[in-house]
RNA sequence: GCUGCUGUGGCUCAGUCGGUAGAGCGUCACAUUGGUAAUGUGGAGGUCACGGGUCCGAUUCCCGUCAGCAGCUCCA
């Protein structure tokens, strides 16, 4: 008997044999879709016995797809393991996901003890060596047997199939789940798997709806790839921002300061005004804006007008809600549109003023819900880099792709432009009432950042749902070391609010003529920024943005004076630099400036003194030798003044 | 906001089956003045997150609050 496997390959066999039993060796127990071969333009039963030539399209379980199945039959043995431990938990779902895959139970909450026992069980199961089998019911009958089985959730799922559905079944001998497959054929093949965590989340992500307890764990063809994974998950932990960065002395938070409200110590807050000063010098000297200071809180009529009062109550900070003494109801602002927009109009302007740029280092405020805060990326009070740019419909174009270049420009700078994907946000067609406009105005403006960015060659995924509420955006997105997507940058078009404020120009026939509007960001917010950058470099930050650049290192406190002539050069050439005058040995002090990841060390000694020279030791190439100080300081401030990023050899 | 877990010197953690606490690192002082990842000795430092309850007595048990974490939901 010969088999012609999908690459080409044949194999023969003395005598007949199943599928099941070929597929089996092949594939170290593949997906049934798989092992459903063809013959003769039929798909074969697993046990129909081939006799004839045949092409077996295999998929095994060292290909994404196949690994996709070994996951996804790892929560059937979970599910079963759950259920011989606690015959009382209820299964909802438990799919196959990024990296792993989880269960669903309605059952009280698992503690790690639990998970560990329940792994143990699972470890039976596999030993077990049981056959997965598939059946089919017609609906009323899969309906019946779910209720048998008490499975309020399942029979919830069957009823939302439509009438006429095959509805399909895994059995793998006590138990048995609702399921469209594909599975593996034999729980053997799971070989290396491990219970992650465990934690609470709504059935349907419905938080009226019943509440299950989510069990995450990963599962891999083999122990070397789990423990690889397991290694990646402690390494994401180490560049973690909210630990790393509390590590380094970049930031802190405080009880009684309240959540979400990060405050930045001395380092972290020269680290942010780098990024600053350089933000606003690019915008400002090449890029065309102007800057603009405006309050931090407005009258509630104000955002009355903006249609935030209507569209974003629950996110701001209203001041004087209930004052019965005739106090103004004011509100902290989430953002800077409006304000820009009275500036805008403080003069009339011409279509030769525009595109207007006008450009705020401003500080927001968001009433995020409390389980929402985390590290840097999602707080209460931050920073961002934020313009209007009023022009005529005619500049978009052009002034959006500025836009998108400005902002590719600052990202590649940080070295972070290979993190990030390009979304377009639009609104929700199921959910009007949650933005301003019609149908046309969402097509149209849609369609017009759909253009934009394919003129400029990007690539982009679309969403639905993403949008401000008064006009679709191109967001700029990166993944945290957990793989958490957050917004870094946001483009939107904003064709509505000119009309709500009253915004015109007089253009070139002398008429009132409505402007357009671009609410956009060149670099995320400073501590989203902030975080991304510690994350991205495991906080071995680039020269030029390290809150200490340089320190000095004398061998003894005989070379104080030395050291200091040596950092005096390099702080009048605007370096961070400080000198490590402690009674500590040398090794001691490179060892704890290793640590702190500076970049650059200099030792001083007798022979350095006598030079005039300073022994360089960097974070990218150990040791550099001894240099001029003319030298070092031409060497650093140039490497500043590039923003150039350094690496070492192991971090290429 | 919801569910769960967590909260002990600056950091990492131990401990108290209820009798007001300990280590390492860090810090400070002194000695040492050295050559590329840890010199030695000594000292200081904690209302055991905060508030209430039970108890003769609470850091320990119970309740609440605040904060941190994970997840859900949300994210103009």
């Amino acid at each position: 008997m010969k088999i012609t496997l999908k690459d080409g390959s044949v194999k023969e066999y003395a005598e007949a044999k199943s599928v099941y039993d070929i597929a089996l060796e092949i594939s170290e127990g593949l997906a049934r879709v798989a092992a459903a071969g063809e013959v003769n333009g039929e798909i074969v039963d697993l046990r129909t016995v081939l006799d004839k030539d045949c092409t077996l399209n295999i998929v095994t379980i060292h290909d994404p797809a196949g690994l996709k199945v070994l996951r996804h039959t790892a929560s059937h043995v979970m599910a079963e393991a759950v259920q011989r431990l606690f015959p009382d938990a209820k299964v909802a779902i438990g799919p196959a996901i990024e990296d792993g895959f989880y269960y669903d139970f309605e059952h009280a909450p698992f503690s790690r003890e639990d998970l560990d026992n329940i792994e143990k069980e699972m470890k039976k199961i596999v030993k077990e060596g049981k056959r997965l089998e598939r059946f089919e019911l017609p609906r009323a009958e899969a309906i019946k047997f779910m209720e048998d089985r008490k499975e309020p959730f399942k029979v919830e799922l069957i009823q939302d199939l439509p009438e006429d559905a095959v509805i399909s079944f895994y059995d793998q001998g006590d138990f048995v789940d609702l399921c469209a497959g594909p599975h593996l054929m034999n729980t053997k093949n799971i070989k290396a798997y491990k219970l992650i965590s465990s934690s609470m989340a709504y059935w349907r992500g419905d938080s009226n709806k019943a509440r299950l307890q989510r069990i995450y764990a990963t599962a891999f063809t083999n122990k070397e790839d789990l423990e690889k994974h397991l290694q990646k998950l402690e390494d994401a932990k180490m560049r973690d921002h909210n630990k790393l960065g509390r590590e380094m002395g970049l930031f802190l938070t405080a009880d009684v300061i309240g959540q979400g409200l990060p405050l930045f110590t001395p380092k972290g807050t020269k680290m942010i005004m780098k990024l600053q000063r350089w933000i606003e010098d690019l915008e400002d000297r090449e890029w065309g804006y102007v800057r603009t200071r405006t309050p931090l809180m407005a009258k509630s009529d104000l955002y009355k007008i903006s249609g935030h009062w209507d569209h974003y109550m629950d996110g701001m900070f209203v001041l004087n809600k209930d004052a019965e003494d005739g106090k103004e109801v004011m509100a902290l602002r989430p953002m800077t549109c409006p304000f820009q927009y009275y500036v805008y109009m403080n003069e009339q302007k011409s279509y030769r003023d525009l595109p207007y740029r006008m450009s705020e280092t401003s500080t927001l405020f968001r009433n995020e819900d409390s389980g929402e805060m985390h590290g840097l990326t999602r707080v209460r009070q931050f920073t961002i880099t934020e313009a209007h740019i009023i022009l005529t419909p005619e500049q978009a174009e052009e002034e959006l792709t500025r836009c998108v270049d400005l902002a590719h420009h600052v990202m590649k700078t940080l070295g972070l432009e290979g993190d990030v994907s390009y979304r377009l946000s639009k609104w929700d067609p199921e959910n009007k009432a949650k933005y301003e406009g019609d149908e046309e105005y969402w097509n149209s403006t849609q369609q017009y950042l759909r253009d934009v960015m394919n003129k400029n060659g990007i690539s982009f995924t679309e969403e639905d749902g993403e949008a401000a509420f008064y006009g679709p955006k191109i967001d700029i997105q990166a993944k945290n070391v957990y793989g958490k997507e957050d917004t870094m940058v946001t483009i939107q078009l904003d064709c509505s609010s000119a009309t709500k404020f009253g915004m015109y120009y007089i253009d070139e026939q002398g008429n009132k003529a409505l402007p357009w509007i671009i609410h956009r960001t060149s670099m995320g917010c400073y501590e989203r920024t902030l975080a991304w950058l510690i994350e991205h470099y495991a906080g071995k930050f680039p020269t030029w943005l390290c809150p200490e650049q340089v320190r000095i290192l004398p061998i003894s406190e005989k070379f104080a004076d030395y050291a200091e002539k040596v950092r005096k050069a390099l702080y009048d050439a605007g370096v961070d630099v400080t000198v490590d005058t402690r009674s500590e040995k040398i090794g001691y002090k490179i060892r704890e400036a290793t640590m702190d990841k500076l970049p650059y060390m200099l030792i001083v000694g007798a022979e350095e003194e006598e030079k005039g020279v300073v022994s360089v030791r960097s974070r990218f190439a150990g040791d550099e030798g001894a240099k001029s100080i003319e030298e070092f300081v031409a060497q650093i401030t140039e490497e500043i003044r590039t923003k150039a990023i350094r690496k070492a050899a192991d971090e290429q």
